[in-house]
DNA sequence: TTTTCATGTCACTAGATGGTGACATGTGGG
DNA sequence: CCCACATGTCACCATCTAGTGACATGAAAA
């Protein structure tokens, strides 16, 4: 277990293929050899790329392989999947009824456009927050 | 809602980069202006590129735009990921118990390298199996 | 042993992606 | 009105990504 923060990054970089997605889609139904999902793919995909897209998943440690013999076994490891997701959703339950208030907010103020007076003061009160918020140092990530 | 595989890849790949990600956390707490999520990234990125970002998040529905005046308000979606979410996790769920044991049966195979034979003749059946399955024709996406 | 089968590896490529600087446009305050 | 502020847009670019064909290697069957 190296950097958390890179295992999850491969994770949630191995799921934004729609290929990878459906590779484990197969494998959760049953594990496959890598020639059974290659077949799979076959009228959309050659055999490499098939190859390389399983590479990624083991990477992100989504998929577990088995040598027997010349047969190469793929096994689904749901773990990674299970807690990226809940990870994800259980940071941001606590902001959910918040943010979906707000948008119900939103929403309102969109049907009844009258009311251009409140919301402007809402987002001076707002502004003023965050510049006071001594979260001004960027979370973000220099690549 | 044009067409709902599009649309969820969409999510996927927008919660891929970590930048996303992190600007995601930033608007569970609380709506910023676009301004103030530049002012988050300042020291890692430039305007354009946070901006970019946000486009994404955008077209994929993660992120609600309001204009006040000159400001442009973003607000967190947390909709689409938690359907995502749970879509993704749910489908698997039926799956998770039999995937899990498989993986304790693989460790337990590690565990004790001389039950050789065991693993190779159910890998056999397992072959079998996905030979006469109906599921031959692939749900790969052609690009 | 040879041949077939299953997979590995590598080089290459077209398109996508994440980033930048520069110029443009619109809003709001003085 | 002018200027500052906030954001929009565009062209460019280095790197990454998803895909391919070709050659290589090892296991198993004939």
């Amino acid at each position: 277990m190296k950097n958390p923060t890179a295992e999850v990054d491969l994770v949630w970089k191995a799921l934004a293929d729609s290929t990878r997605r459906s590779i484990l889609d197969l494998l959760a139904e049953r594990p496959l050899a890598t020639g059974e999902v290659v077949a799979r793919f076959e009228k959309a995909l050659c055999r490499t790329a098939v190859m390389k897209h399983l590479e990624i998943l083991v990477q992100a440690k989504l998929v577990i392989v088995r040598r027997e013999g010349k047969m190469r076994w793929n096994y689904l490891n749901p773990v990674p999947i299970q807690q990226v997701c809940d990870r994800w959703v259980s940071q941001h339950v606590r902001q959910v009824a918040s943010a979906v208030s707000r948008l119900k907010e939103l929403t309102e103020d969109r049907v009844s456009q009258s009311t251009t007076e409140r919301p402007s003061s809402a987002s001076k009160s707002r502004r003023t927050k965050a510049i006071s918020s001594d979260r001004l140092n960027t979370p973000g990530e220099k690549r």
